[in-house]
RNA sequence: GCCCCCAUCGUCUAGUGGCCUAGGACUCCAGCCUUUCACGCUGGCAACACCGGUUCGAACCCGGUUGGGGGUACCA
């Protein structure tokens, strides 16, 4: 179907948390249709009703819309459009295309071993296809419930030329007459799936590989529709460090998380076109817009792909980066209201704070260790408490640089420095063993901030003050 | 059982017959820079699953083996 305007559309199930896999699914399409200047189209696949939920629903608009994907037509339903579906079916009953199965769970069940035992492919057998009006009315009289079979056509087989896998083949004989509504009218997947595609004319399918064996079902209701066909592009799965399905047990995999833990919707975004897809051998990393332009289906690769925790979160340190400072506030302000950190209750501050750590974080959840001490009491981490009291330098470092900053009388991190500087070479020192305690001394830690910076935001008194806490070790100790 | 898909460093990948003694990135290691960490820079470890075939020549093409994944539901 060449030319036609590209439709594509993201159909999740809202069973549970929107997790990576789907939200790459989710970013494919909406990169290729803003690439082509096509639409998308969101849809919610709800006839699973034991296990869709409204909480679902919200929570995947909630990450579509952190993660930046929008959409131009949608969401819909499918528990709305029930009458469609029961229509669609009566119809392709009336044309010979589908039928009504009276076919109980048990014998089913016996025919499924049979063919078992016999290492037959696990497919209906098309018994109640060539029903006579008696049987069935035998079978109604009975109080047998029924669900409608499509009539799939055991000759030849089913091609498709899929944009990323190529030509992909399956026997005919092997599909069986599956169920398009079940015995209380509701219409399963396999039928509501690409009935709602078709009636979208949707141009092309892109969606995850598990779903490429049910692709000869889904075309057999195109054609039993007598409608066009899509083009299809099957994606590589991502897969957990062991090789398995990504799931619960590998650590973080609804987007949410990642969004909690401080991760920009840009990173997601670029780390998740990623697995699967790459623009040339060289660029990893990328913005949005950038990713828009590039993305093309025909780069997608066939191979299934881990999903790198460390490489996501290296991805992270660069995009915050890359950040202008004044947007790298309002990331970090709205990730510490989000995680309810009390930090976040002094936006100034905060503002103040930001700019010495945004080239340190790779998570935003990682301020609070790094910055908590210029908002209060520094804690003080004993591994580092430990290494200043043994050692024998450590007493004159903190005088020494306790009487240069006493001497200041501009509070700067640039006077700062001098100062401190100068005490090196007062004392001879080397900066590291000079410095390396009174960083100690005013954060607590030996990992922290820029050190000059550091002391100016802390303001004199309390710099004093903490260095003079940790000089009194000495004596106590000594 | 049956069907389908996949197979390059630990991981993400580049590579569509000679440019490959296989390139980039993450991780890890060493070093430099440096007030620690981080950043940056330099260097290093590390892969074409296996067996056949096609070809003057295969990571690239074909077949098989093995391994992994998916499907086989009145789930999606």
């Amino acid at each position: 179907m060449p030319d036609q305007p590209v439709r594509v559309r993201f159909p999740p199930s809202p069973t549970g948390l929107l997790h990576v896999g789907s939200a790459r699914t989710a970013l494919y399409n909406w990169l290729f249709a803003r690439h082509a200047g096509g639409k998308l189209v969101l849809r919610f696949e709800d006839t699973d009703r034991a296990r869709s939920t409204d909480a679902a629903v919200e929570q995947a608009l909630r990450v579509l819309e952190w993660l930046g994907i929008d959409w131009d037509e949608g969401p819909s339903r499918q528990t709305e459009r029930y009458p469609r579906y029961a229509a669609a079916a009566s119809g392709l009953i009336d044309a010979g295309r589908a039928y009504r199965c009276y076919c109980t769970a048990k014998e089913l069940d016996a025919e499924r071993e049979a063919r078992q035992r016999s290492q037959q492919p696990l497919i209906y057998s098309g018994r109640c296809r060539r029903l006579s009006d008696e049987q069935r009315a035998a079978y109604e009289a009975e109080g047998r419930s029924s669900v409608v079979r499509l009539v799939m056509d055991p000759a030849g087989e089913t091609v498709i030329d899929d944009i990323v896998r190529g030509t992909v083949t399956w026997d005919n004989a092997l599909q069986g007459d599956f169920i398009v509504l079940r015995s209380d009218g509701s219409p399963t997947y396999q039928f509501a799936n690409p009935l709602d595609d078709i009636e979208a004319e949707i141009s092309h399918v892109i969606r995850g590989e598990d779903l490429l064996s049910s692709t000869p079902r889904q075309l057999a209701v195109y054609r039993a529709m007598g409608a066009g066909e899509p083009r299809f592009a099957h994606l590589p799965m991502i897969l957990g460090p062991d090789k398995k399905r990504l799931s619960k047990r590998h650590g973080a995999v609804s987007v949410e998380e990642f969004r909690d833990r401080g991760y920009l919707a840009e990173t997601m975004r670029n780390y998740l076109a990623l697995i699967g897809w790459s623009f040339d051998d060289k660029t990893t990393v990328m913005t949005t817009a950038e990713l828009v332009e590039r993305f093309t289906l025909e780069r997608v690769n066939t191979s299934p792909g881990v999903f790198d925790f460390a490489k996501l979160e290296w991805l992270n340190g660069e995009h915050l980066r890359m950040l202008a400072p004044e947007r790298f506030c309002d990331e970090l302000l709205e990730h510490l209201e989000r995680s309810g950190s009390p930090l976040a209750a002094q936006p100034e501050r905060v503002r103040e704070v930001a700019p010495i750590v945004q080239e340190k974080l790779r998570e935003l959840s990682q301020f609070e260790s790094y910055g908590a001490f210029l908002f209060g009491p520094a804690v003080y981490d004993d591994e580092a408490v430990g290494r200043v009291v043994d050692d024998p330098d450590a007493p004159r470092a903190l005088e020494s640089a306790r009487a240069a900053l006493e001497r200041l009388v501009e509070w700067t991190a640039a006077s700062i420095e001098e100062a401190l500087r100068a005490a090196c070479d007062e004392t001879g020192l080397k900066p590291r063993v000079l410095f390396g305690p009174v960083r100690v001394a005013i954060s607590g830690r030996s990992v922290a901030p820029g050190l000059f910076e550091s002391l100016a935001l802390l303001g004199r008194d309390e710099s004093m003050a903490r260095i003079d806490t940790l000089g009194r070790r000495f004596t106590l100790e000594g």
